[in-house]
DNA sequence: GGGGTGACGCGTC
DNA sequence: CGACGCGCCACCC
């Protein structure tokens, strides 16, 4: 029986291709794992974050760059040091996606 | 099977 | 990116 990957598990996978360094927004997970409606999808999946060892859930925010309010398994702050950490830069709170932002970047930087 | 919830996105005001 | 509402899908009870 072929055991189907079930949508958490897709969106993990696209969670985990995230390089150091970089983030990816909700709504960019959720385009990569299948559909950009599945955005709620990926944040209950980030929520049970079965393997945190894996699935740097730190380098997912929202589209405008800013951390997720709920969370809190160490600390809403402690997300944006393991980024600043990374060399991803911060304004107010949010962080560059115009700069550091998945795929988006690695587009413009191949042009 | 039904109902409620949620780490969101987007359109609209 | 101020606030409000709807939609969309999966999970838990």
């Amino acid at each position: 029986m072929k055991q189907e990957k079930s949508t958490f598990e897709l969106i993990y996978e696209v969670v985990k291709q995230i390089p150091k360094g970089y983030v990816a927004t909700y709504g960019q997970v959720a385009s990569l794992a299948g559909s950009r409606r599945w955005s709620r999808v990926v944040g209950y999946a980030l929520h049970a974050n079965p393997d945190p060892e894996h699935i740097p859930c730190h380098r997912v925010v929202n589209r405008f760059g800013e951390v997720s309010r709920a969370f809190a398994f160490g600390g809403e702050n402690r997300q944006v040091e393991l980024l600043e950490a990374e060399g991803v830069e911060f304004i107010d709170g949010k962080v560059k996606l115009e700069k550091f932002q998945w795929k988006r970047v690695t587009l413009e930087m191949m042009e």
